[in-house]
This record gives C-alpha cells, sequence and structure tokens, in this order.
RNA sequence: CGCGGGGUGGAGCAGUCUGGUAGCUCGUCGGGCUCAUAACCCGAAGGUCGCGGGUUCGAAUCCCGCCCCCGCUACCA
C-alpha cells in the first residue's frame, strides 16, 4: 500500500501567503521523508476554485469566474515550486475529469439514499456572500464582521444526511484514536459529533460557478463537497489511462490547519461512508502561524512574505525555519526576528559551519580523503537509534520533534570536535590514528544527519553530500558507520551564508 | 452556558498520558579554543512550574475547586 499525503486545495481567491507555504511544506517534508524509507509516494495539492466568492470577484474584476481561476491557480502552483514541494499533481477543482468525478460519487450518495430536497433559510450576507447562523449575528440580525442588517433568505436545494452518520462516526473515532492527531483536535472533532449533527446542504441553486447537480441541473453542490471530493478524484485521473486508486486510496495522511478541521474530521468521512468509500488512515491538523500577538498584518508590517524570505535567504531557510519554530501541531510565533535568529545561530552558525571545518579539516590533514577507520566510540551510543527515533517521529506525524532529534546530533558533533582538538592532534604524528578517527567519525556523523535533514533542507543536503563524496538518500543508510572512509571529499561555498542585517529586513 | 486547548526562570517552548533532584533555545555575565561562515565549546546568574485544597514517602505531572487567556459552537478556504 502507498503513502498517500495531501495539503488541502487553496481556494484561489486569496494570494498565496505563509500559511499556503507552511502547509505544502510540512506535506512535502512528509512526502520526502516516506520516499527515504523506499515506500512508494503520491503526493498531492491544488487549488479550490469553485464558488460564490470566486464568482463575485470575477465579477467585480470584470472578467469569468474561469479566467480569475486560471490566473489565480497559478500563483498556488509557483509557491508550490518555489517552496520545492514534490508533489506529484497538483488537482485544479475546475478540471473537467474532477468535475465529473465529482458528480459521479455524489450520484451514488443521491442513489443510495442520503440526499434529500428541502428548503435552506437563514440569515444572509451579501457581503460575506455567505450564510450567517444565530449564534454569529449581531443584535437587530446584524453581520458581525459587516455590521450590516441582514435579511431572511430561503434557498431550495438538496441536503446531505449527515445525521444519519452519527452513530458511525463515532465508531469510526472510538475503533480508531488515530484518526484525527494531535490528540486535542481528536477531542475536539469527537466532542462536536458527539453534540449531534444536523443534516446540511449539499448544493446552491443561486449559483452557476461549481459542478452541477447530476439530477438537477438549476443547482451547483456546495463548494465544499466538490472540494472534499478532490482528495479522492485526482487519483482517478492524475495519471492518464492509470486509475491510482487502487494503489493509494484511502489516503494515508491528510494535511490541514484547524480552521477546516470540521470539514475533514466530520463530513469528509461521512460522505465517503455514504459513498462507500474507505476513509482516510489519518488526518493532522497544524496550528496557526502567529505573528508575535498581532494577527498578520500587511498595514502593520509583521508579515513574513514567503516569496521574499526565499529571495533573501533561500528555500531551505524557510522551510527549516517554519518547521523548526513552530511545534508541529500548535499554534506558534514567527517572527522576521526570531527567522534571523534562528538563520545565522542554527543553519549558518551551527550546521553550515560544522560543514564548513569538517570539510576544511579533512582537506588540511588529510588531503581531502575521508580517512578509513572504526566509529569513534564517543560518538556511536548517541547515534545508536537515531533511525528509529527519526521514524518514530514522522509516524507519530511529529515533524518538528524529528527534526530536533538531528540537530541535537549537529549540536553533539561540534561538542565532540570541540572536546577532541584535532587541530592539536595535527601537530603530534603519533597521533595520526586517532587523527583519523575523529576525522572518520565527524565526517561520518555529518553525512548521516544530514541524510535525515534532507526533507527539510533538500538543495543544502543535496550539496553537502555531494561534497562529502555521497548520495545516498535512503534513511537505512543514515546509519553511523554504514559507510566507510575513503571518500573524496570536494569543494562548498557557506552553505548558508550570513546575510548582512541591513539587507535583511523581510518584513 | 456547552466543548476543546493553554497558563513552566527576561523572551519563546519541551516535559504532564507511564508521579521521584525542573530541561531546551534565545538573551545576559564569565571563561576556554583557534579547525571553521569572528563561527565553536564550557561554566554562572535567573523559576514557590496561574491560585487554593486533596491523594502520596514524594506532584509541574494524579484528583477537586477557582482565576486568567485562546479556539470552537456548523455550511468560515
Amino acid at each position: 500500500m502507498g503513502y498517500y499525503v495531501t495539503t488541502p486545495i487553496y481556494y484561489v481567491n486569496a494570494e498565496p501567503h505563509l500559511g499556503h507555504a507552511y502547509s505544502t511544506i510540512a506535506a512535502d517534508v512528509l512526502a520526502r521523508h516516506m520516499r527515504q524509507r523506499g515506500e512508494e509516494v503520491f503526493f498531492l495539492t491544488g487549488t479550490d476554485e469553485h464558488g460564490e466568492p470566486v464568482a463575485l470577484a470575477a465579477e467585480r474584476l470584470g472578467t469569468t469566474p474561469r479566467e480569475l481561476a486560471d490566473r489565480n491557480s497559478v500563483h498556488f502552483r509557483d509557491l508550490a515550486r518555489r517552496v520545492n514541494a514534490t508533489n506529484d499533481f497538483f488537482i485544479r477543482t475546475s478540471d473537467p475529469q474532477h468535475v465529473a468525478a465529482v458528480q459521479d460519487v455524489l450520484s451514488r450518495v443521491e442513489r443510495s439514499g442520503h440526499v434529500y430536497a428541502g428548503v435552506y433559510e437563514g440569515w444572509y450576507c451579501p457581503r460575506c456572500a455567505d450564510f450567517k447562523t444565530e449564534g454569529e449575528l449581531l443584535e437587530g440580525n446584524r453581520c458581525a464582521i459587516h455590521k450590516i442588517e441582514l435579511a431572511r433568505e430561503r434557498e431550495e436545494n438538496y441536503f446531505f444526511r449527515l445525521s444519519a452518520f452519527q452513530e458511525r462516526l463515532e465508531r469510526l473515532y472510538a475503533e480508531r484514536p488515530d484518526f484525527v492527531g494531535p490528540a486535542n483536535r481528536f477531542n475536539e472533532a469527537l466532542s462536536f459529533i458527539r453534540q449531534g449533527l444536523n443534516d446540511i446542504s449539499l448544493s446552491r441553486s443561486s449559483l452557476t460557478w461549481g459542478v452541477p447537480v447530476p439530477w438537477d441541473e438549476s443547482q451547483v453542490f456546495y463548494v465544499w463537497f466538490d472540494a472534499l471530493l478532490n482528495y479522492y478524484t485526482a487519483l482517478t485521473y492524475a495519471r492518464p489511462g492509470e486509475d491510482l486508486t487502487e494503489r493509494f486510496w484511502p489516503a494515508t495522511v491528510h494535511v490541514l490547519a484547524k480552521d477546516i478541521l470540521k470539514f475533514h474530521a466530520v463530513i469528509w468521512p461521512a460522505l465517503l461512508m455514504a459513498a462507500e468509500l474507505e476513509v482516510p488512515d489519518r488526518c493532522f491538523i497544524h496550528g496557526y502561524l502567529l505573528m508575535d500577538e498581532e494577527k498578520m498584518s500587511k498595514s502593520l508590517g509583521n508579515v513574513i512574505d514567503p516569496f521574499q524570505v526565499m529571495d533573501l535567504y533561500g528555500t531551505d531557510a524557510l522551510r527549516y525555519y517554519l518547521m523548526r519554530e513552530v511545534s508541529f501541531g500548535q499554534d506558534g510565533s514567527v517572527s522576521p526576528e526570531g527567522f534571523e535568529t534562528r538563520y545565522t545561530t542554527e543553519l549558518a552558525n551551527e550546521y553550515g559551519n560544522l560543514a564548513s571545518r569538517t570539510l576544511a579539516m579533512i582537506a588540511r590533514y588529510r588531503e581531502g580523503v575521508v580517512p578509513s577507520a572504526e566509529p569513534p566510540p564517543a560518538l556511536v551510543d548517541d547515534f545508536d537509534g537515531l533511525v528509529e527515533r527519526v521514524r518514530d517521529r514522522f509516524d507519530a506525524t511529529e515533524v518538528s520533534a524529528a527534526l530536533d532529534e538531528a540537530w541535537r546530533l549537529v549540536r553533539r558533533l561540534n561538542r565532540f570536535v570541540q572536546d577532541e582538538a584535532p587541530w592539536q592532534l595535527a601537530k603530534d604524528p603519533e597521533a595520526a590514528d586517532r587523527l583519523d578517527q575523529i576525522l572518520y567519525g565527524l565526517a561520518e556523523g555529518l553525512r548521516v544527519v544530514t541524510v535525515i535533514l534532507h526533507p527539510f533542507v533538500p538543495e543544502s543536503a543535496e550539496r553537502l553530500l555531494e561534497a562529502l563524496g555521497q548520495d545516498d538518500l535512503s534513511l537505512d543508510r543514515a546509519r553511523f558507520g554504514a559507510v566507510e572512509g575513503g571518500a573524496q571529499i570536494g569543494q562548498l561555498s557557506p552553505l548558508f551564508p550570513k546575510v548582512e542585517r541591513a539587507d535583511a529586513a523581510v518584513a
């Protein structure tokens, strides 16, 4: 069975921002790690393009929804490319194959009796293009966002019998404690289910920019049903002539942010049950990136623009920072200052400099050839079980913790250099064997750490491995002592060059 | 009101499930080293782990109550 990881599909109504980059990077780290383990991986991202907000925005701009979607979808495709995402496909919900597959699945749901015609009635805010619940309204039935008085509107459309799945969902949660992670999100979703589920509208009649309801073409499907199904439909046409669902369905993990928890943890499995499809193994909910205490706001100048950061520091620096700074699964603060600190102290000083000093000493003391020796006992214990620890962390979707496992070894290696003082040994011909062992241990330790860091900082890791005369990225080889000495090392310019502070204003 | 999460040295966090001398990073101060991207290493100062009770030989960790902050409470991409 393959490993299938997804990001949310991004709504084309907005410009790509750091949050999109974060989800995509996290999913990519998972995908790359699993490939290192020799798993067959399929990694999906894409754009969500239907719905009223896009239709309205297009109208305002004097264009068609399709043209607007075409234009904005490209931005997200570019973002994926810029962050070095190794997605195997980029789905667009306006793809004709997706539309057809959605119709197919939802027709099946309808035929199975999970759909009925009803009336949707509520307070409608034209500015939000959305219905509001009683609880969301201000006094006088006003929109909490726009402060305007709302009208009561009613619309005839189709409903999905979500309520009928309450028991099956509760059983799913009882049987599969890993279905949603982290645990607090699992509890949140479960308690939501236990509070009782209402049916939800499946279609819209006042809109044309969407997937037409096959049994009633005057309506289109509510955008969430169209959107959620992307995870399934993509597999049916990503490889022409090949149905990937056999190999990759159900999905291994959906990566998403907490704002869309309920759609993925409640509606999505219910929909799949209704369609008689298997539910995914796991949904993993990451937190929000907070800009200090403030929310991200361009006018406050505290925004981290992912494109700007990557222009100045490189893609790996952004990938590293986001995975490192924010404990994966929790909210966390990010800031330009925090970024600079981690870039300089960790990437440049600890890791980049470790690479520089290691390569320099091998070049200087051993003419550029990694000596052959037994692994230094002082390091063996520290590296023992590393691969297993990293695997366990990834299996639990503890991405930041996996990164920390590697980083502790980066620090360990710097301490090793200091403790052993190879520059002293180099002065003493009697200590040649000892120096061989130290330098071998350093090169080998650096190689192991770099293989493990590869999913996080792929470009830099590959450059460094090449300089070490290595190219095997498989996790199995990331064992201390697995590669013997003898490699000819190469040149390496600083992996993470210092960036002058004056230029470093990323905000 | 209900549900969920959080409150740990100056800052940001881990540890809480599986009780047993409070840990990490940044910052501050002192020292060491010179291979290296003036990088690296060591040491020190600094915390009654939100408050009050309880269980226990022993609680940040378990139980009860309270205070404060945040999120969710449905069709928000």
